[in-house]
RNA sequence: CGGGGCAUGGUGUAACGGCUAACAUUCUCGGUUUGGGACCGAGCGAUUCCGAGUUCGAAUCUCGGUGCCCCGACCA
């Protein structure tokens, strides 16, 4: 894509509203807008990013047999009502709204009652299950307190997907089995090194749950690890009884405190939703059982703002390749037209061999060019100039966003 | 939901109760420049968040509203 092409433009200067590190750089190269407290545009910097961090996932999960599907937005009240989920003093962030006709209706928060509802249509034997059903989607939350810029909103992307097994066996089996997937999305997501699988109390179901907690100073959580072991507990409910529970020793760990980030939660959730909405299936004896659950959340715009406040620097963000907008930065420093022609032939060059490249083609002067390239943050500058000219046609040289080093080489060279 | 703070061109800031609301940046035009946000000149752009009040006079003081930020509580 050409650069000179792309809407947005890159500021100076943060808003003096934003203060936190990943929307003010977001903002500032223009990934994200600002719609009100809590609420954020993608714009197609941004849409880029979401789209790689959502397929890094929807691979994962395809991986483990996740089938993707898409629910509603709009809640019905009689599902809600079995599970008594539908009082306020139940669940208080729901957005409300009403049909014409005065029909009560509410925004997603979450998706438990629906998908088990229409799970009730497709199970009716032991031969139907496991199930591993998922989707993204957003989901409306009426916080009290937005905040933390794309961390924390009202309105944002979730990835949740819903495990409907056999028996509590089978559903502790994929539990295990999506620790380790979720280990994998996060360090193909760059953020593996300082995510953390972390012991906390339990949600309503269990006496314990997990969370996946990524370490950096803009985090709302606070927990205790080990680095060595990458054994870490939720601060607030460290004791030596949950270590204990675990079958761990808390006294042979080195323990950290640090700052961290819920990039994502993992629950057991019973037999709950299946009992409230009827959810059962016939066993080899062709006795009825109830389908035991599970729920897997992801929330993608936390993880793209985790990802911006782990990695950048005072220069502006720094993506892993794995989720960068574009794999190449390409910069024409003149506008001499030998150099600009060398310039638009290895861009045509790349984009024959289906590789992403933003390439900067505005009539700039190099400082701004330079900077542009640093806040927004593509791992490799590919740089075309009078000085790689002469060293041939196809010669190019490629700085690394991260550490600032170079490399020389030939566009021929470079394969995906 | 408790506490604190802020609101002035697109953006960031300034202005004692008193002249035509200032500066920087962005943007437009012209010139110069091209390996790190370069320079010179000209120009566009604001009923100072909304509403009331005090006053001869309000960006400035008072009250109400709205929005935003921060701390805490909350957070499947």
């Amino acid at each position: 894509m050409l650069l000179s092409q792309l809407f947005t433009k890159t500021r100076k200067e943060a808003l003096k509203d934003e203060v936190a590190k990943n929307a003010q750089l977001l903002i500032r190269a223009g990934f994200i807008h600002k719609e009100m407290a809590g609420v954020y545009a993608y714009l197609p910097l941004g849409l880029r990013v979401l789209s790689k961090i959502e397929n890094i996932i929807r691979e994962e999960l395809n991986s483990v047999g996740g089938q993707e599907m898409l629910m509603t937005a709009l809640q019905k009240k009689e599902l809600w009502e079995k599970t008594n989920r539908w009082d306020d003093k139940v669940v208080d962030d729901w957005f409300k709204t009403t049909l014409k006709n005065g029909t009560e209706l509410r925004l997603a928060f979450t998706h438990e009652e629906p998908l088990t509802n229409i799970m009730t249509n497709f199970v009716s034997s032991y031969k139907d299950l496991p199930i591993y059903a998922y989707q993204f989607q957003t989901k409306f939350r009426n916080e009290l307190r937005a905040k933390s810029g794309i961390m924390r909103g009202r309105e944002f992307l979730m990835k949740d997907l819903y495990d409907f097994s056999r028996s509590k066996e089978e559903h502790e089996k994929f539990y295990e089995k999506m620790k380790e997937v979720y280990m994998t999305i996060f360090k193909r997501l760059g953020i593996g090194d300082q995510t953390y699988l972390t012991m906390s109390s339990g949600g309503s179901f269990s006496k314990y749950s997990f969370e996946f907690q990524t370490i950096t100073d803009a985090g709302e959580d606070t927990i205790l690890y080990d680095e060595k072991t990458g054994v870490a507990v939720n601060k607030d409910d460290d004791s030596e009884d949950i270590f204990a529970d675990f079958g761990i020793d808390r006294s042979s760990l080195d323990l950290k405190e640090a700052r961290s980030v819920e990039v994502g939660d993992i629950y057991s959730l019973g037999e709950k939703y299946s009992k409230a909405l009827g959810l059962t299936y016939k066993n080899e004896d062709g006795k009825e059982q109830y389908v035991y659950m599970g729920s897997y959340g992801l929330g993608l715009g936390r993880l793209m703002g985790t990802i911006v406040e782990a990695l950048s620097d005072e220069k502006g963000i720094v993506w892993p390749g794995s989720v960068a907008p574009f794999t190449y930065h390409l910069l024409c420093l003149s506008k001499e037209s030998r150099i600009k022609n060398q310039a638009d032939k290895i861009y045509d060059q790349l984009r024959g061999k289906n590789i992403e490249v933003l390439y900067d083609d505005r009539d700039v002067s190099v400082g701004v060019k330079f900077a542009d390239a640093d806040l927004i943050g593509i791992p490799k500058q590919m740089i075309v100039s009078e000085k790689t000219l002469e060293k041939g046609t196809e010669a190019i040289e490629i700085k690394n966003r991260k550490d600032g080093t170079t490399t020389q080489g030939n566009v021929g060279d470079i394969e995906l």
